[in-house]
RNA sequence: GUGGGCGUAGCUCAGUCGGUAGAGCCCCGGAUUGUGGUUCCGGUUGUCGCGGGUUCGAGCCCCGUCGCUCACCCCA
């Protein structure tokens, strides 16, 4: 038997660096006053179609998508912003003015799998509902920048865009298909057919003679409305002030569509191809589009194996007590020290059996930094020995006062 | 979904021209009978990913398949 192809297993060994970002995350999101919401990991499929977008590779062909008992068609989130906002909607948080959440759990996508890229991957994100202010979109932005920061990455760059609202996008994406169907014949197989399809997606080539064949086409930054052209500058404005630092790539775009006016990603050049490390962005019609009430929102998404791979692998925390047991009557005489020094809140690790020298093997490969040996001759006396790993002297303590030695 | 590289012990890997499988690490035991991390000695471990084919004989050659990996694609 074997894990099925693309997911994986988080082992022991990986666990704490897990545990790390995951606590990370929650100490700083609660910073900045979001609360947790835990939403469920299959949806009927609509819910996806109508968010992420029917025509989106996500929804068209990469969902885990099943017919349940009843026939209902449900499917593995591929995201997490679709549940959250259904939710929103259906437990009334929606009449709250302003709602800030955050969500962590695994997503699921049919795709080849590849470094940083998983069939199961985890996600954290938040969101902030209520508010069309960009200050929100720049304190999400200053959010992920902190939480960055705290989980020791450097290197890794903030790239920023405003893709405009119903206003405005409408209208540039019509000026830029006019310019791209000019020049079709320099233009990859993609590009040709995302030029009808989703003219935005064109920028985003990776061709390098898509990229020179574009240099002269329309950029979203310079046709905003006005609304949006003041939204973005005064989101630019705010991260300034902070202090984040940031570049606008006029060409990014985002691969859901309900997205509006800003748009971000933060990459790192370490990982391969996979290098957005978390991106997100405004989407000001979502809320309405899924029946809530008109509601703007902004959040973003961060991928926890791809920030792993870029982060310091943590030991695990040794525990401070080794216990080992050396007489017949050990195992009672011990089993109240044992309860009362885990009581206590001390780590206690030990084995159950074996010879006494396996057992100090054991205590020594544990890390423990004392190790406690309860042998019938100190039994006897209501003693056991407690040795210092480190300095590798002992001294015998008392059973009762075990606890009291060991602060 | 498309293409390239790779699958040998739990891990990292070696294995010549096809001749019947090895090292290091890890793990276990021991070095005078109750004391670890160093050192020394000893020991366990394999459907050579799986299935077929060629051959007297396949870890090695051929085909298929599964998996890993990198890129495309997609995206966090």
């Amino acid at each position: 038997m074997q894990a099925v192809r693309g997911v994986k297993d988080v082992l022991p060994d990986e666990a704490p660096n897990w545990q790390f970002l995951e606590k990370t995350c929650r100490e700083w999101f609660a910073r900045y006053g979001f609360d947790e919401i835990r939403v469920p990991i299959f949806e009927a499929t609509g819910l996806f179609a109508r968010s992420i977008g029917e025509d989106t590779d996500i929804v068209g062909k990469e969902m885990y998508t099943f017919d349940d008992k009843s026939g209902q068609s449900l499917s593995l989130r591929p995201e997490g912003t679709a549940g959250v906002i259904r939710a929103y909607i259906q437990s009334g948080l929606q009449r709250e003015a302003l709602v800030r959440l955050y969500y962590q759990g695994p997503m699921f996508r049919h795709e080849r799998p590849q470094a940083g890229r998983l069939r199961q991957f985890h996600q954290i994100g938040a969101e902030v509902l209520g508010s069309e202010s960009p200050l929100a979109d720049a304190e999400v932005l200053v959010l992920t920048a902190d939480l960055f920061q705290a989980l020791g990455l450097d290197g890794l760059q903030l790239e920023i865009n405003s893709i405009g609202c119903r206003e405005c996008r409408p209208r540039y994406t019509v000026a830029l298909r006019g310019f791209l169907e000019g020049r079709a014949a320099d233009l990859c197989e993609n590009c040709v057919r995302r030029t009808a399809t989703n003219p935005l997606r064109v920028l985003d080539c990776k061709v390098e003679t898509c990229r020179t064949h574009t240099a002269a086409a329309p950029f979203i930054p310079d046709h905003l409305c006005a609304a949006c052209a003041d939204h973005f500058a005064v989101v630019r404005g705010q991260l300034e002030a902070a202090g984040v630092g940031f570049v606008v790539n006029p060409r990014m775009v985002r691969g859901l569509d309900y997205y509006t006016r800003t748009a971000f990603e933060w990459t790192s050049d370490r990982l391969g191809a996979q290098s957005t490390v978390a991106a997100g962005g405004r989407y000001d019609r979502l809320v309405e589009q899924l029946g809530g009430q008109a509601r703007p929102g902004i959040g973003f998404a961060l991928g926890v194996e791809r920030l792993l791979l870029l982060m310091e692998t943590r030991p695990a925390t040794p525990p401070d007590l080794f216990v080992v047991l050396a007489g017949e009557g050990a195992e009672a005489a011990l089993a109240p020290v044992l309860r009362a020094v885990r009581g206590a809140g001390l780590k206690v690790d030990r084995a159950y059996g074996g010879s006494m020298k396996s057992q100090m093997k054991r205590a020594g490969k544990s890390g423990a930094p004392r190790c406690l040996i309860a042998g019938d001759d100190e039994l006897a006396r209501g003693t056991a020995v407690l040795r210092d790993m480190v300095a590798h002297s002992q001294r015998e303590v008392p059973l009762a006062e075990v606890v009291a030695a060991l602060k």
